[in-house]
DNA sequence: GCTTTATAGTTGGTAGTAACAACTAAGGAC
DNA sequence: GTCCTTAGTTGTTACTACCAACTATAAAGC
């Protein structure tokens, strides 16, 4: 965390700056058209699929929660849940501490949903990183952690309206 | 590449298909949130974006393979076009040598603030990756860039129909 | 050259995503 | 007990995304 947050001016970091803008939005289109593909056979869309996960993870939610999870508004996920649930996946069940607030838990069925997708894609994972060898794995893996971790906070912390910036 | 592309049966694959797969639904939720909010206030939604983005890349695309660029129906494209196009970021014209296709042409308008976008989004990345040491922002770089194109090669070896696979 | 057959793009229809704003109901502060 | 806040839902609007049906043009077959 140097003092130059601001705007660097280190070219090396403006181009990789740059490189990895490419390299990060093509992955994007490709995994988000590969999960759209891999989880609409299963008659559920990927946003729904994602909230499955969440639950499956994380346990019982309240709506808020699972809207922060997504980065989602609440009304969408509340949307989002009736279809959930019109599916028998998840259940919404009066929360034991707040009666306005809902507490959302996938059902068994939900979660064998989720397994599958999960267990889907993982495979299609496993042959992706087959042919890096293991240090290259082992790096992806961590520096893919670190930049989620470190755009999560950028996120939390620069919350709130659109084009406030920093 | 060896023979147990099917089902590998390394454990160390396994553990890391499975981790990666966490580290990257979380970067992909992060970022497609950042990237909506980022995008959007800038009256343009991150589809639309995209495809702005595929032709100030690529230059003047017939609407199939713009469809073929972002991974979309070319119904759902012809619409984002239509959008596009009513914001003035983006011409159609006729086809030089084929009367049923349209060439699709970025406008300086649509350039501009193409530009705009990147330019915002670079700085973000620049931010995140300022804390990185410079031989660990290569390897990022290099294997987001290979794990993309190895996905972009999955997809369209498997493409068709949904649930085909291999 | 004229009839298939294929391709490029548009339009109709449906369902879901996503936001903001307005609302209801319940909790908490005083 | 009134006032303010918070949890969720519903209304509204616009866009995303698919498949299927359609029009117009191009290319192949004969």
């Amino acid at each position: 965390m140097s003092q130059a947050t601001s705007t660097t001016t280190d070219p090396a970091v403006d181009r990789d700056a740059a490189a990895l803008y490419e390299a990060l939005s093509d992955l994007i289109r490709v995994y988000q058209f590969r999960d759209r593909d891999r989880i609409c056979c299963h008659d559920i869309s990927v946003t729904q699929c994602y909230a499955l996960e969440s639950l499956a993870r994380r346990g019982p939610l309240t709506l808020n929660e699972l809207a922060a999870e997504l980065y989602l508004d609440k009304s969408t996920v509340s949307r989002v849940v009736n279809t959930i649930e019109r599916k028998k996946l998840l259940r919404r069940r009066p929360h034991k501490q707040d009666r306005r607030a809902v507490q959302l838990e996938i059902t068994s069925a939900g979660r064998r949903l989720q397994e599958v997708i999960r267990a889907d894609i993982e495979e299609r994972e496993r042959r992706l990183i087959a042919d890096f060898d293991p240090a290259a794995r082992k790096a992806l893996i961590d520096l893919v952690g670190r930049l989620a971790q470190a755009a999560k906070e950028r996120v939390s912390t620069a919350s709130g309206t659109c084009c406030s910036l920093d």
